[in-house]
DNA sequence: TGAATAGTGTCTTTAAGACACTATCTT
DNA sequence: AAGATAGTGTCTTAAAGACACTATTCA
């Protein structure tokens, strides 16, 4: 086609341009990816008839280099300019906590300017969800060590204001985490702003402990999208085991959104995306209970 | 605190490694920003008394310079690295198409290697929606021309293959860009895979006639969101004037989804979202109607 | 046997969808 | 009066929520 003589205001053809083109000629950020892992597991058993209860759980490396060395934050790291942003995700959690080969959803991209003391970084967030029973996590990379926090999360305040022209919403939540010695702890305060057409939506951190960066912002931003899409896609199987009993499955999602639910209705909402098996839970003091897996023909796979 | 006395396994201080740190050791990508401007205004009117259709339609710039020269892209361009991501996105608005004080989310941050054939570019894309009638759109920056486009999606196929462990769901979506002289079209495949726990989405692109980069993905998964949140969201509203009618509200529903809706049941589910006034629509060879205007009070501001 | 969980049936409430009908303006 | 849109009432269907009941295992 034409498309090679097409010239430019400089008078030069595009294969001329790119090979005059200086990618230096523009200061460029450095990109880093993170990813917030979530993971639901048992919690202790307090009675030998009794069943456990799920605790939500989210990964954490330690870091070991400045800056917020010797706190906790999101396995990540920088990109390489010759690997895509999923590649990056994939490559770092292998690296860092030698997780690979689960379920991963682009989150958020964060642009702030002043996120890094080093330089000038986008960070680019993945959220992923497993099933850490199969799981051998362990620290390497830049991590000095990995663990689960249990992650606990309520919203401290919520307000509305009216403006002239609009409204201002502004909440308050609380994210604690506790991990094997330390608890960290994030509250996030997030103004959404609407005046006339424009909604603007700021985000920033009220109190902070033992959280690197603006990772707080990322895990709380990530618990709401999960408690949101749990109740309309089936991303909440990724979190579970091949064989499951209706009341984990339920007990998944009441940990995630916060309330419980009523058994019958729960699983009258689930029947069509399980299917029964012919195992059973044996030795549980009490009844045992009908073992389901996913049902792989209830293509549910929207966004 | 004891913090600034923490030292890392160089032995440096936060202070002292902050001061040696290198930025260029590591090659850095550059970050582009693209905004995808959604508007939705009459189209022709075909007889004095009928109302007219509504036409979705997308705000496309022609570029001036290689790579893409004379196609068509959507409003954007480089971060600088003194301004964050949102910011950058209502400044190239206003630099290439003079627009501002807008609706705007974060849509999706593209990071395939080969995006780009200058050199590596990650590109964080947002989504507008606007009232256009105000606007006045004016090409500037390195933009030869801007104008907009009547949007058309469809789904071309649909395809749904078992696998050994999972299986595969795969899709082609036609989207056709009319303007004033050309019509733009872009087919994307989209081949969602699940094995195991591991879902994987591959987007490619099928066809393309006149659309400058990856924006065909950009416009076609833009779509797909603006179609799902105008179910659950106010955003809709951000695409209408001040005082407008409730067919004209259902018509923009309409236009959107892409089918048509029952006027009993629209307005019952847009009634307390709306505010009536004591203004009416005249001559419009049939019946006035009222004039609504948006619910302020209904703080409904989910994501 | 009883403590605990497993599993089911049915009534109520709410939302979505379908459709028919009446009202009112302009040429 | 005709043609067009404006606006409302009501029946049906489907989903969500509440609650009560029966069933089964094991120490």
């Amino acid at each position: 086609m034409a498309k090679e003589e097409l010239r430019n205001t400089d008078g030069l053809t595009e294969r001329e341009f790119l090979d005059q083109y200086d990618v230096s000629l523009y200061k460029r950020p450095s990109v880093s990816v993170d990813t917030l892992l979530f993971t639901v597991v048992d919690g202790p058993q307090l009675n030998y008839r009794k069943l456990p209860q799920k605790e939500l759980k989210v990964l954490m490396v330690k870091r070991g280099n400045h800056p917020y060395i010797d706190t906790w934050a999101l396995p990540g790291g920088f990109m390489f300019v010759d690997e895509s942003l999923d590649q990056a995700a994939y490559r770092q959690l292998k690296e860092e906590v030698n997780v690979s080969d689960i379920y991963m959803e682009q989150l958020y991209t964060w642009g702030n300017v002043h996120r890094d003391p080093r330089t000038r970084v986008i960070s680019c967030s993945y959220m992923s969800l497993a099933d850490s029973s199969q799981m051998e996590i362990k620290a390497g990379g830049g991590a000095w060590d990995a663990q689960w926090f249990t992650v606990n999360y309520e919203t401290e305040e919520e307000r509305k204001k009216k403006i002239s022209g609009g409204y201002v919403f502004e909440n308050q939540i609380k994210v604690t985490l506790s991990g094997r010695e330390d608890t960290l702890c994030g509250v996030i305060g997030t103004e959404k702003r609407v005046v006339g057409k424009t909604k603007t939506v700021k985000r920033h951190i009220i109190k902070e402990e033992g959280i690197a960066f603006d990772h707080a912002f990322v895990i709380s931003y990530g618990l709401e999208r999960l408690r949101n899409k749990i109740a309309y896609t089936d991303i909440a199987f990724n979190l579970m085991p091949e064989y499951f009993t209706l009341t984990e499955l339920q007990q998944v999602y009441e940990v995630i959104l916060g309330k419980e639910l009523l058994k019958a209705n729960f699983r009258r909402k689930v029947a069509d995306r399980v299917v029964e098996t012919d195992r059973v839970t044996k030795n549980e003091g009490h009844r045992p209970s009908k073992l389901y897996t996913l049902n792989t023909n209830w293509g549910c796979f929207e966004e």
